[in-house]
DNA sequence: TTGTAGGCGTTATCAC
DNA sequence: GTGATAACGCCTACAA
């Protein structure tokens, strides 16, 4: 059986200090915090003796009076989505750069785990909070709001935006602007778009993006080619033979996400239908297995390292008090870009 | 310009309550504890007065007094691993069952990174560590023991391991064995292993799995069919070469890992090297792109969220002093089963 | 059954 | 320069 120490168990104190360099324990912590209110020999003596013995502070203690702990909240749904845990590892890096330390909560998007995430956190005390989950229902967002610490949406969409809550995300409807265009500029007339979970308002804005490029091209929009999907990958298996049963065939497709353009690259290959000679497809996000898959995936790459970044300068930002957090900026959009690889390759138009 | 509370800040305390209710705070503290020193009466009301005022514990304070923060460190090397990331999960998930928070820091594999996650996790005086990264050098590990709080590996290879630290990690030479007796069974008698990283326990112990396999068949282990790799996708793609350079070539592989195997895979697209016809391979730790890959790949399953969890109730067990957590117990071997799919699909042997 | 007092490890405000 | 002393929010003897 091992004696632990236990967390705030017998670690060696700032009192403890004291007593061994014959000082008071005020002259050690400000020796420790490098005050110029103590001799230039004493300080060094206790840094020395400080080193020695082993001391850390006890950062409990110290948010106790200071009134902040250095700390952040992220709750997620799942870290296993790579997208999520490439946003969370941009989360954690630049908090820790500027001192801050992450709990992570995941929420498995069970309601009960969300607030009980939302409690522990506001129990834990932390300065701010960074939700990555698709969506964020008002109940949820109530309780986020009475921790009363700012909080930062990543690509989610709040049902109800109430006053402490900010976000970043990425411009959908850009971003399905361009995957469309480059369709149409490689010669597609009949472009078909895959929705991902019904009523979510990045498929919308999405979508919108892609009327608008037919739009420009001045191709009418069919409301044949627009087929339900749900996100995940059998929402794309089920897409591809919908397409194929149509009329008029789509000699394009534009997926609402990778996954979706996954599932419907695999029912292709089962069905021996040709990418991208007999269907080009685009994705959206730029998930690690975009690049794996064959043939590879052509998609719109979300920013996912800025997007963490930003949501992490935000927050610090607002509890600093800086001026740019103010008002104005409460909602911050960024622009993804497209990848072309092999799944929407060559041009159509020789 | 928002005026938020700030961690620590306006928070209800125990005495607004105290005010409010007409008691001393100590009858707060006991009625919300739930004690039975506290008439049934003034419990109730001391606990929806509490509610309607939106009380929240101070977690921090507690833990001052405690000696206990209810929170477990986990440092990664980056979450973006999407091994690491389900294993993380997995902790995050029994850690929350238990009442424990979790502490994410990565250390992007740069010592200084390592030693700074674990000074900081040393302030926030969490009870326990979770490393989950491939190799612990010494000066690390002994910055981790200086803790003087549990600490549990997570398929990670100890330069030296020592009192303070325990570990769980997947029976490597027993999966080794299963992927080569899975080609052996298949007919293969030429059989090549693409090692990892150089000089890693990990690696060592399947290979050693897959010389033992190769003895019980009968097979004469030949060192030229030992190739080298790298671990990731990189030294898949130059072992492949380098095994149809062999006069005698082999008819089957077994990589280290599945980025291995899939860099593997992808070259031998590239040579026109038909997969599992003229090569069957065989990976290693199942990652989410083992099943998405064309041919699908074939591997040796880690039960990663077994693995996170076992890793985290052993914190607990060593934190609690259980019995069982004592001496013995300390390196968990789990074994990993064999998933076949197409990379190593159809039988040899007619 | 309830209140009083002390202390957990810090920082901060006074005096000296 | 340095040392008492008082917080921060909570728990827990010890008293009443």
């Amino acid at each position: 059986m091992h004696a632990w120490a236990g967390a705030t168990g017998m670690a060696v104190s700032i009192k403890d200090i004291a007593r061994a360099a014959g000082v008071s324990h005020s002259t050690v912590s400000r020796a420790l915090s490098g005050s110029s209110l103590v001799r230039e020999e004493t300080k060094e003596r206790i840094q020395l003796l400080a080193k020695e013995m082993g001391y850390s502070p006890d950062a409990q203690a110290r948010s106790l009076v200071m009134g902040r702990t250095q700390t952040i909240g992220v709750v997620v749904t799942t870290i296993t989505d790579p997208f999520i845990a490439e946003i969370v590892e941009s989360i954690e890096n630049t908090a820790q750069r500027r001192g801050y330390s992450v709990i992570l909560a995941s929420s498995q998007s069970e309601p009960e785990r969300e607030i009980a995430a939302v409690e522990i956190l506001h129990s834990k005390r932390v300065d701010g909070v960074i939700v990555a989950s698709s969506r964020v229902g008002a109940y949820y967002q109530a309780h986020l709001e009475r921790l009363r610490v700012p909080v930062v949406l990543v690509n989610s969409r709040s049902e109800q935006r109430g006053p402490y809550t900010f976000s970043v995300s990425v411009d959908n409807h850009h971003g399905g602007y361009l995957a469309t265009r480059h369709l149409v500029d490689a010669g597609h007339r009949r472009i078909a778009y895959v929705s991902g979970a019904p009523d979510h308002s990045d498929d919308l804005a999405r979508m919108e993006g892609y009327r608008q490029a037919l739009r420009e091209a001045g191709i009418d929009a069919d409301p044949a080619l627009l087929v339900p999907g749900t996100g995940r990958i059998g929402g794309g298996e089920r897409a591809l033979p919908a397409l194929l049963a149509l009329s008029d065939r789509p000699t394009a497709v534009f997926c609402y996400n990778d996954m979706t353009a996954i599932g419907l690259l695999q029912a292709a290959r089962k069905k021996g239908v040709s990418i991208p000679s007999d269907l080009a497809v685009v994705g959206f996000d730029d998930i690690p297995l975009a690049s794996f898959v064959v043939p590879s995936l052509s998609t719109v790459v979300q920013p996912k390292r800025r997007l963490g970044q930003r949501a992490t300068e935000m927050v610090l930002d607002l509890l600093l008090g800086s001026r740019q957090a103010k008002g104005t900026l409460s909602n911050v959009t960024m622009q993804g870009k497209l990848t072309i690889r092999e799944s929407s390759g060559g041009s159509r138009a020789q």
